[in-house]
DNA sequence: AGCCTTTGACCAGCG
DNA sequence: TCGCTGGTCAAAGGC
């Protein structure tokens, strides 16, 4: 529904970036995207608006989940944030405008691997967070994010495998790598944040639009500020929005270098946090996470097929790869967007999310219950089309069998959400 | 024909 | 016990 139309204006609008997306991102988010960048970057305009909504996501996780939850200490640290952020994105900016040579927080997305998604078995539901005003789907529309034709091969396309290279600067995390960045980088997010600020009218579809025509340090101003919070070692979260990237949790955060990838990795109790590949395409908002398995390579496909998807779905939240069906709808108190609830299609995968979007069909957030239990489909099914939507899936991928499982089953809890106008926000289940 | 979305109703948890 | 809220069910209809 609003979703295609959406889709289609910002396909259509599409102009092959100029820009890689990596340079993109690297550009709007920062030279390091690495831990540091992510932890460190001080958010100006982080709004504790976003902040809170991401402690409250962090509640959502389940209360058994150490990892998926912030202990109290975690959130009162978190709860002191204005200060510590202030402290941290002070040093951060100063950092980046040293580096930059000006003020704009970066965002390197380098370190932010893309794990080889052959290798990426652990990879998980994670949290995706998008701040209202920026749809996700538009920002991640990017030649990266999208499977989009014009998109030319590149590791950042997504059409062409990540290389992975010693700095940890690639874009893909593979999973020996995650576990050394992972200390660094996940630590680092604990407390730091970065913002970057959007022209708070910009348009789902104008916005890369915008980005192709505009010098990455405009883009930088022109972003709303991403958060990033982690929760737990199992939930990540990336707040875009009001901007800013903060990890709340002192635990691990991988940001994912498009901001689609996310790598895996293990919480303190040895749990697999998994490190999705979610891409948010324009269109209608499609979300695509990393193909857990097999699948990442053919993310060029799928998502081509998300964006019909999206089409078909009206901007159904989906595009993981996975199929979805909408079994209900509702609106929720204190929400100012109507909330969707899906389940997976497949037999015995219990997985559900549920999906709030704007009407403009962005998607505001996003939260996953359970994992999958199965490889993705085939993305020329119909299904698969249809429910996939990139953006909307950051669907926890199951690859431990067991955690699916018993995360449905045993844990009600939604173990990710994704919220906010552009956040991503991984929560690594937990091996449920 | 099969699958999906829509949508009102129902149910369960919580204060 | 009641009311509120969130989550789910299931019929109807569309593609």
């Amino acid at each position: 529904m609003t979703g295609i139309d959406d889709s289609v204006a910002m396909i259509g609008d599409w102009v092959p970036p100029s820009p890689s997306p990596r340079a993109f991102f690297s550009a709007v988010l920062g030279d390091d995207i690495s831990s540091r960048s992510m932890l460190e970057s001080p958010e100006e305009n982080k709004s504790e608006r976003h902040f809170m909504g991401s402690r409250e996501q962090m509640t959502l996780g389940n209360p058994d989940n150490k990892d998926a939850t912030l202990s109290d200490d975690q959130m009162t640290q978190s709860g002191s944030l204005s200060e510590q952020k202030s402290c941290l994105r002070g040093g951060l900016v100063e950092r980046m405008a040293a580096r930059a040579g000006f003020n704009a927080p970066r965002l390197n997305t380098e370190n932010i691997r893309s794990t080889d998604l052959s290798l990426d078995v652990e990879i998980r539901s994670p949290y995706l967070t998008i701040p209202p005003g920026l749809s996700p789907t538009t920002l991640l529309d990017s030649p990266v994010f999208l499977s989009n034709s014009l998109a030319q091969p590149s590791p950042t396309t997504g059409k062409f495998p990540f290389t992975t290279n010693g700095n940890n600067r690639s874009s893909i995390m593979i999973p020996e790598a995650a576990d050394k960045s992972k200390d660094n980088f996940f630590e680092d997010m604990n407390t730091s944040s970065f913002a970057f600020k959007p022209p708070a009218e910009l348009g789902s579809s104008s916005f890369f639009a915008s980005m192709n025509k505009v010098p990455p340090a405009a883009l930088r101003q022109q972003f709303p500020s991403i958060d990033v919070s982690v929760h737990s070692a199992n939930s990540l979260q990336y707040h875009a929005g009001p901007a800013k990237v903060q990890s709340q949790n002192g635990n691990n955060v991988h940001l994912p270098a498009d901001l689609s990838k996310l790598s895996s990795e293990k919480d303190n109790k040895g749990n697999t946090l998994t490190t999705d590949r979610r891409v948010f395409d324009n269109v209608g908002s499609s979300v695509e996470h990393s193909q857990p398995f097999d699948e990442q390579q053919d993310e060029g496909d799928q998502r081509a097929s998300g964006d019909s998807v999206l089409a078909s779905n009206g901007g159904a939240p989906s595009e993981d790869g996975y199929n979805w069906r909408k079994y209900g709808q509702k609106q929720v108190k204190g929400s100012e967007y109507p909330r969707s609830y899906y389940k997976c299609t497949h037999p015995n995968c219990q997985v559900k999310k549920k999906v709030e979007r704007s009407h403009e069909g962005h998607i505001m957030e996003i939260i996953y219950k359970g994992s999958h239990n199965h490889p993705k489909p085939p993305p020329n099914r119909r299904s698969a089309i249809g429910s996939s939507n990139p953006l909307t899936d950051l669907q926890p991928e199951a690859h431990d069998q067991s955690g699916p499982q018993s995360n449905a089953d045993n844990d009600p809890v939604w173990a990710s959400t994704l919220r906010g106008t552009i956040g991503v926000l991984l929560i690594g289940g937990r091996t449920m």
